[in-house]
DNA sequence: CCCATATTTAAGATTTTCTTAAGGAACCTG
DNA sequence: CAGGTTCCTTAAGAAAATCTTAAATATGGG
């Protein structure tokens, strides 16, 4: 499955803006434009990128404040492109997160080369959730939300996927109640684990229907729930 | 727990390896000199490294080579510093897997900021691994909250459990009752342990049924538990 | 608004574990 | 050696944890 490498280009010469745009698109990626601070923002906000490119001296926002913005909201690779020849700018911003630092005016085939480098480590990194869970004759297919078990499909509710979901990430992990409920309902557990224990059970229901021969799921009693092997 | 990061410096002209050095020194890295490109082969079949440091005019065997062979074995962050000028090398190196490439003469500073930013994305990434605790042929698994001995898995009840895992955390050290009691029952003691007393007895039999030739858990009388040594 | 489905809450049943009591063994001291 | 203290083992009843099912409530779509 071919996923798109999604670059925010952040620069306000228009030309400039364009060349890299152009050179990104020479190379399979899909660039897209912004050219003030503030642009990047709503960009960012939108959806996931792959990578930045960031101009310094941008109109509504200062690249600094967008890179400070960036990185703390998470870890995408960040490479500054800037006129700034100052030796005290590259190091203050690759010490607040850039990840790379580029003067102008620069090579086109260096900058395309250290963007490679960048994604390369990257996606080398980047997990990946993987699209298929297995285990023992359950199949959980992540993109699609669909379960199978002794390849007859399940019909289950967006709770009892997600807590088969969360077991099956980690099969050998115990996870308690409490694990249980805050990472399925997104709340504080508030003591009370009878939600918790109804959903397992009727999640347990469906399994053993479709396989009556097996278990799934075990309690480890005091401590919660993992996947039986 | 605070580990080290330990940077192998491939250089061989004496004076900037040197400089490298006490520069990663002074950032309170480790860094190990090496002279050739043989010697460097040398210490990463030894050990892990964070980092590496690569000069490509070596003897022995050219960086070129070094870079391939690191890259062949894995994902270390490898940082190229050349007097290679040319801008083909820098892209050929950059392609053939390294992170960055730094030309002679270099700023100090620069050099030192770079790095950072890519042991911090390396570090960023970097899996730490699952807690097992062993005694005698006893494995306790933290995350997974198993226990096997002698490779037969363990059904302990959660008192059990949790004494084991207090005693196997501090293999010498003798727990009073009380102590047991209190980090176990998360209760003040309150001077009756024959509560403690029935639950190491219980797990003395659980620990024994698997493995009889051995004992496991010790009794200092009058002042508590401990693991046999 | 109505209906179908999902979720949560409630209640009773089942399973597992814990605590306490009692008898006996082991250890230590005078 | 005897007596007192500490510890160990076993069994039974109580308590806690968990499971299942049904009823009540919430949600979303037509």
């Amino acid at each position: 499955m071919e996923q798109s490498t999604n670059i925010l280009v952040v620069e306000d010469d228009n030309d400039i803006n364009q060349l890299l745009c152009r050179m990104l698109t020479k190379s399979q990626y899909h660039p897209q434009p912004a050219y003030s601070g503030t642009e990047a923002l709503l960009y960012l906000k939108q959806q996931d990128w792959d990578l930045v490119l960031l101009d310094l001296m941008l109109p509504g926002m200062a690249g600094e404040q967008v890179l400070t913005n960036i990185r703390e909201k998470g870890s995408i690779p960040v490479m500054i492109i800037s006129a700034k020849e100052e030796k005290q700018t590259k190091i203050t911003s690759l010490r607040a997160g850039a990840d790379d630092f580029i003067t102008k005016p620069f090579d086109l085939d260096e900058v395309s080369a250290r963007i490679d480098a960048l994604l390369r480590r990257y996606k080398h990194t980047k997990e990946t959730p993987s699209q298929l869970l297995t285990h023992k004759d359950i199949e959980l297919h992540v993109e699609e939300k669909t379960v199978y078990v002794n390849d007859i499909h399940l019909t289950l509710t967006i709770r009892e996927y997600k807590i088969l979901l969360l077991l099956m990430t980690t099969p050998q992990k115990v996870f308690s109640k409490a694990n249980v409920f805050e990472s399925v309902w997104e709340e504080p557990f508030h003591g009370d684990d009878n939600t918790v224990n109804v959903h397992i059970s009727n999640l347990r229901t469906k399994l053993g229907n479709a396989n009556p021969e097996a278990e799934y799921i075990e309690t480890i009693w005091g401590m919660g729930y993992r996947m039986k092997s």
